[in-house]
DNA sequence: CCTTGGGGCATGCCCGCTTA
DNA sequence: TAAGCGGGCATGCCCCAAGG
């Protein structure tokens, strides 16, 4: 307790020390995402197989119209992980207490994936979907101002959207692409999504994960697009032949203040009271958005009516009534101030009155 | 002081009072925009004739690379003026103070015109530009985005912009437009601007002016279009030889809360510092910006519209704002008498208090 | 119940300060 | 001096209360 100058609780550099010594612990510069549970997608596929295989292979479709976000590590025990050092703090950040990624458009996301035992022929899928459940089944797709930059006429689809020829345009109506060179740019006609699969290649000597660059083309905020609903990434693992063998997802926000958004957010959640202790006690409380101008929206509005006509004045008018207005304002200010005062003086004066009034009725009653 | 309950100023009804009286004037319920000085271009007409006719007749092409913006009323004494009341307050606000009005999207705005002497054959060209210089040789553009609607695959106009087909879409570029039956669109390939051509009728019978109705069909915060920066649209009174015989200008914001907006602008302006203090006096002082196209740095060049604008005042205005003045002056008169009675006031409490005192000393001293 | 207005938030963008 | 950061503003949009 002896340098918790502030409040007592924690101060900003005991805070710091902690940080910075689980940095140094390795196992914590990297935000793993393992498995939650284990859900029952293998008994469905099991069901799948003893009945009708094509309409359940469908229906089983990673980019389905309603896909599936569970968390699934499968016999890969497939997780993915984020090297916050990867990063500048400018391009992207993420937060722990929301398990999301905050990240700039177009800035790259360098993503590792951990198979064990690791295997060959495996591919990764990313496919970006709303978070909200009500905008689940709605594909994600880029707004139209961004698809201008690459598609200027607007061919990279057919009119029924049933062929995509977005490779032809820079993959241009794909929310999420990677920079690996042998990424395969996926879209499934019947839910109108839009993917990015990538092979896993095998882990690089001394290392035991795959990276994989990934990079966003839209905000989450772009107006006819994600349109601020939020957005999730869900990274299935594929064998050869397109079956699911693990799922992974990620929260993202794609934004041009990831810094200013994620503390925003935390802030927000109800789960930051406990986290938010640990610097409340050195400053004071951020946001309560609890503002209010309220009773002067009034008065204002009016003024601005009277202030109507003056613009028109010519110069000379217009000085000589700024300056009656200045002169005019300042007696005013005077006016209320010693209003003010005055009307405390007689407050203070009543108040002392009425006490001398009590104190000598009580003479009174005391000598009667 | 018996209703003044508030600073004891000036109540609200009693504002409300004299901005009812100005109002019911009926030259206030118009905002007239009246000529201000006669430009020299007469002259340079004459210059022209004089040389080289063909050359010059694009230097004075109201919608050349560089407008001019001067108001010129002309042999008709052109002038246009906006009737607030032909406007929900949602659709369009104009301030008198900024001389500008912030009107939403794709809302009508319908501006008078008069003439006199009348005269037939005349036609009014509306041309927005850019209010800042840097950006006056600049065509204001429509954004990507609003173009999509009505010309997804960018067909209304030629490669090289030399041909405009903007009519079979909707007048896909043309941020100003108008609903008149008989407008005529006009593109400039050597400017590359999109104006709007609007034959004067006569006025109909019992009306001294024209009306036309216009709209905008981007905001002046378009991304890619106008991007925040303010715009003004140039009304050039044309013969059908297209010789401009009048002039003038209106500012105008595009944007989705025309009063909120209307507010803050007329607040950031210098201008208001007087009349703000008014309230100033009972709450804190309200925003100081200074972003880039907007206040601060407009404001300056504000000043110099309104050297000019103010010579356009006419007696009355300035007669009526005197009376306002004049009724402040009274409501000071007022306040500091009234101060004077509190002072009295505090002065024989003061007194009596004394003598109560005295008198309880008195008491004091008999019983003991 | 539908419309209207006000208030407040979300978020892109800009500016100026600071630091390497 | 250039890049990064923090702070602040501008502005679209959503929510909620109040009035027809």
């Amino acid at each position: 307790m002896d340098s918790n100058t502030d409040t007592g609780f924690m101060n900003s550099s005991d805070y710091e020390q902690i940080i910075n010594d689980l940095k140094a612990d390795s196992t914590f510069c990297e935000y793993k995402f393992s498995p939650s549970e284990i859900t029952d997608y293998v008994k469905m596929e099991d069901v799948a197989d003893s009945t009708d295989e094509h309409k359940l292979v469908i229906a089983y479709s990673p980019t389905c119209t309603l896909p599936c976000t569970d968390s699934y590590p499968g016999p890969y025990n497939f997780e993915l992980m984020l090297d916050g050092s990867t990063s500048h703090k400018r391009s992207w950040v993420y937060s722990e207490m929301l398990q999301k990624v905050f990240i700039d458009i177009n800035k790259t996301l360098l993503i590792q994936f951990r198979l064990s035992p690791n295997a060959g022929d495996l591919r990764v899928r990313a496919l970006p979907v709303y978070s909200i459940a009500d905008f689940l089944n709605i594909p994600v797709q880029r707004c139209a101002l961004h698809m201008l930059n690459s598609d200027p006429q607007h061919q990279a689809h057919s009119e029924d959207n049933k062929v995509c020829y977005c490779a032809n345009y820079s993959w241009v109506r794909h929310v999420v692409q990677s920079s690996h060179a042998a990424a395969i740019y996926d879209y499934d006609s019947a839910s109108d999504r839009h993917s990015v699969v990538v092979p896993l290649d095998s882990p690089q000597p001394g290392s035991e994960t795959v990276v994989v660059a990934y990079h966003f083309t839209c905000k989450t905020s772009c107006p006819q697009g994600m349109q601020r609903r939020p957005i999730s990434v869900v990274f299935t693992l594929e064998t050869s032949q397109g079956d699911v063998v693990g799922r992974q997802c990620l929260s993202v926000k794609i934004c041009s203040c990831p810094k200013r958004d994620k503390e925003r957010e935390e802030a927000d959640n109800p789960l930051s009271e406990g986290w938010s202790m640990l610097d409340t006690c050195t400053k004071p409380k951020k946001r309560s958005s609890d503002h209010k101008y309220g009773s002067s929206k009034k008065s204002k509005q009016d003024n601005n009516h009277q202030i109507k006509a003056v613009n028109q004045l010519d110069q000379k008018k217009y000085d000589d009534i700024k300056s009656i207005l200045m002169a005019l304002c300042e007696q005013i200010g005077l006016l209320a101030e010693n209003q003010n005062k005055l009307m405390e003086m007689i407050a203070r004066m009543e108040d002392s009155q009425t006490k001398m009034i009590d104190a000598l009725l009580q003479m009174l009653r005391q000598s009667s």
